[in-house]
RNA sequence: GGGCGAGUGGCGGAACUGGUAUACGCGCUGGACUUAAAAUCCAGUGGCCGUAAGGCCUUGAGGGUUCGAGUCCCUCCUCGCCCACCA
């Protein structure tokens, strides 16, 4: 047994204090930058998953120095956001008390289990020196036409007098008060992600991501192709206007029996003083309330109403209804469609509520006569006057020229809203003069400082409104008279957005960062993190990159080359940990029970390092027994051998060759396992080991368990950290066997195995199997109809 | 509804491009040490039948390909995650 407690906080002191871990600017070796999801500090700590991905990039990060590499390692802390706010708003506490606290906290614990991270880069997006560039960012964007500001609809709760983000609102109400939520439009800004979005999904096959963290992406930016078409409307007084529809499948235009149209753009045709119906008027109403409250289940009701208008389908010229309805939704495509029921679910639901006609235009190729129902995929077109009889791959272009329509490409993505009612963000640098309008503000008097007279109580307004601070002797940057500084602030995945671009400059004050450290640093060469930043985070800081580099300031496209997904750890019931069901686990217990050491190498070894696990408090004891038996056996006086003995040394060279193969892979757990395998051969084999094959033990384990690597490098007698050595190379002699164990088996079962020496020819081999005696014994003087050989491996006899 | 995963001992999990299924760890059983217990060390440990030698079965279920399938193909069941009326 060795203390935990003695050796883990004298050797943490020794790194923090020798700057173990600085990453050196320009340094000739090659960078590998290695990158940790920097932790939002909430009250509660860090939990068991953080440790998860940390141990992860703390053994690669370790692992590469031992390869020679300038690795960069960072932390940081994610402190803006809305937590921090509402703890103000009922306790009082300001988040500028409680951050830096918790801050304190956390880095308290991260220091606690000996992560290699270079605390000279330490960063804290609320601090001013760091938000002031995030402002900076937001200018760029906003010189570049990438930034922007229109009316949007958000979540209102009455009661609160707040705006909600989409999280806050469960069911249709609030999450504090539980009063209906309503739908208020106001001006806010949004970040152009859509310019990017065909860049955004080409460049994802050239990104060593996980396969699902790319298919989320892809899914997300949903790209789809297809027609714009042109449709003339009539009302009941023969006013003409049109509508464009937005349709994948030109082909099924034959069968378009009926339009949709959504409630938001019906509600633009009644601002314009187009319908008058006040049924439609109620419907539309409703509607879009229905949409906030329950976005996921009112859908299946199918609801809509008839306009009043009919259209003219260009294809055919024949008069059809037209109808607003739910399942139209404003915001994608044109916000209205062509119903063609007889080829989609959704119109076929529709047209058979509502009693609308159904025409089949498309036969499946591989059936007589068209299907009865709904047939949604490609075909042969029926009913489909000149187009009839061709397929719809070809109908899809020819029609649409036909008729004037115009190819396009749509994509799910929508530009990101990143302005927030909110005070603990960082403040959007944007001034409103009466006579010149909207101003940014100048870069040189950035930052635009988050005030301390601020009234947390929700009114509905930004807080920032109600500082008299924030407002105080702001002055146009154009024209210097008296102006009023916008009050809302920036969403805090802006400024996690840029964070890993900080860390190459964290102390620069006169640009968010040098170009050639960011040349020399970027692009991040490994990034773990979870799975739940798929379509949030990963594509923000895609489009970031993307923007500055057009902006010149980068000299990249991608900021993340390989990303590894960490899985989630369950509590030791197999639920989620919660504090409400009371079954989390403080990683802070662990490390006072057990040791840093032991934390570490129980998380790497629960699983793959992707797969959700659950906890168990009695496999941890197995890992602190395998460090406890390592320091036993190096600790403990015994005779060291002289002479090297052959069988250890092979599986030495062995295992260095599998736990480098399988840190690189994130394979941590067969990486442990084979450690183990490994002691448990020096274990049994103590008088016949040299001082160099225990230091090769220690070198091994190091990235695991740096703490009790380091002890026990000094006690084999090492005046200089293990972490300043090199990683061990494997001797090649070692791999190979000159015998192998062959498998016989008899008609594909195991039925005995034999040890020959290596490469033996087929025919050698073969002669050997079948002339032994218990091999004669299963054939019972049957002839062996074929027998296969596969060299050094194995042998089947089939009779 | 769409997308992505995953089902292997009592438990967490191993298994390279098809080639000894159950590595490693936990737990359990027996033994050593101890007055006793804990810790530690040693041995055993997939299931069934058998005193034994040995035999049969076994990777969610059922089919298929193959000399040989946890791994490949088809059908189905169960669970998890993400997105969700995207025309």
């Amino acid at each position: 047994m060795y203390s935990h407690k003695i050796i883990e906080p004298k050797w943490q002191k020794i790194w923090l204090t020798e700057k173990a871990n600085q990453a050196e600017d320009f340094s000739s070796k090659d960078k590998k930058y290695i990158l940790d999801m920097f932790p939002y500090p909430s009250g509660e700590g860090l939990h068991t998953g953080h440790p998860e991905g940390y141990t992860a990039t703390d053994i690669l990060s370790r692992f590469y120095r031992f390869q020679g590499f300038n690795v960069i390692h960072p932390i940081g802390w994610d402190a803006f956001g809305l937590p921090a706010e509402n703890y103000a708003i009922k306790k009082g506490t300001p988040p500028w008390e409680t951050i830096p606290k918790n801050i304190a906290n956390f880095k308290r614990q991260i220091q606690s289990l000996g992560f290699s991270y270079d605390w000279d880069r330490e960063i804290n997006t609320s601090d001013p020196e760091y938000y002031r560039w995030t402002q900076w960012l937001f200018l760029q964007l906003y010189k570049a036409g990438l930034a922007y500001k229109k009316a949007a609809p958000v979540n209102w709760c009455d009661s609160c007098q707040t705006v909600l983000a989409n999280e806050q609102v469960v069911g249709g109400k609030c999450e504090r008060c539980s009063s209906e939520v309503s739908q208020k439009n106001l001006e806010q800004w949004f970040f152009k992600v859509t310019q990017y979005a065909e860049e955004l999904l080409k460049e994802i096959d050239n990104l060593d991501w996980p396969e699902p963290l790319k298919a989320a992406q892809r899914n997300w930016i949903g790209k789809s192709s297809g027609a714009e078409i042109k449709f003339k409307l009539k009302d009941s007084g023969n006013q003409v206007k049109e509508t464009i529809v937005f349709t994948t499948r030109p082909d099924t235009i034959f069968g378009a029996t009926f339009l949709v149209v959504s409630p938001e753009l019906a509600k633009d045709w009644i601002d314009a003083g187009w319908l008058a119906n006040s049924a439609v008027i109620t419907y539309i109403k409703e509607s879009l309330e229905r949409r906030i409250k329950d976005p996921h289940g009112e859908h299946l009701k199918k609801t809509g109403i008839f306009a009043g208008l009919t259209a003219i389908n260009p294809a055919n010229n024949q008069e059809i209804s037209v109808w607003i309805a739910d399942y139209v939704l404003g915001g994608y495509g044109t916000g209205a469609i062509m119903a063609v029921p007889a080829h989609d679910e959704r119109d076929f639901e529709f047209a058979k509520k509502f009693d609308l006609p159904v025409v089949e235009v498309i036969k499946p190729l591989n059936q007589e006569s068209a299907s009865t129902g709904c047939f949604c995929g490609l075909g042969e077109l029926i009913n489909s006057g000149e187009f009839t009889g061709r397929l719809s791959e070809k109908a899809f272009t020819e029609i649409t020229k036909k008729i004037g329509a115009k190819l396009t490409t749509r994509y799910k993505i929508r530009d990101w809203l990143v302005s927030r009612q909110r005070f603990w963000g960082a403040p959007i640098p944007i001034i409103y003069c009466v006579k010149c309008g909207l101003q940014p503000v100048l870069e040189k008097d950035l930052p635009v400082r988050l005030p301390d007279d601020v009234d947390f109580k929700p009114t509905g307004e930004s807080p920032l409104k109600r500082s008299k601070k924030f407002q105080a002797g702001v002055v146009c940057p154009k024209c210097g008279k008296e102006a009023q500084r916008e009050c809302d602030t920036l969403d805090t995945f802006v400024c996690s957005s840029w964070y890993f671009l900080r860390y190459t400059d964290p102390n620069n004050a006169k640009e968010a960062f040098a170009k050639p450290l960011a040349r020399y640093w970027l692009p991040v060469d490994i990034y773990v993190g979870g799975m739940e930043h798929a379509v949030g985070h990963f594509i923000f800081s895609r489009f970031v990159t993307k923007a500055l580099a057009d902006q010149n300031y980068l000299p990249f496209r991608e900021p993340f080359l390989k990303i590894r997904n960490q899985g989630t750890i369950l509590a030791e019931d197999g639920e989620k940990m919660s504090k409400s069901r009371g079954n989390v686990v403080n990683p802070d217990e662990v490390v006072a029970n057990y040791g840093a050491d032991t934390l570490r190498l129980y998380e790497m070894f629960m699983g793959p390092f992707a797969d959700t696990k659950p906890w168990n408090m009695n496999n941890i004891m197995g890992v602190r027994r395998f460090l406890d038996r390592a320091y036993t056996l190096i600790t403990e006086p015994a005779k060291l051998a002289a002479t090297i003995n052959g069988e250890v040394e092979k599986l030495i060279h062995r295992t260095i060759k599998k736990v480098s193969d399988d840190i690189e892979g994130f394979n941590f757990n067969t990486a442990i396992s084979a450690l183990m395998i490994l002691l448990n051969e020096l274990v049994s084999k103590k008088d016949l080991i040299t001082q160099e094959q225990m230091e090769k033990f220690v070198v091994l384990l190091a990235p695991f368990a740096p703490h009790l690597a380091e002890e026990l490098w000094q006690v084999l007698g090492h005046q200089q950290s293990i972490f300043k050595g090199k990683w061990l190379k494997v001797d090649k002699k070692y791999l190979v066997d000159n015998e192998v164990t062959v498998v016989i088996q008899i008609n594909g079962k195991v039925r005995a195995e034999l040890l020959v020496p290596i490469d033996l020819s087929v025919e050698t081999l073969k002669e050997k199997v079948l002339a032994l005696p218990v091999v004669e014994k299963y054939l019972a003087s049957r002839v062996p109809k074929k027998v296969i050989v596969i060299p050094n491996k194995l042998v089947n006899i089939v009779v």
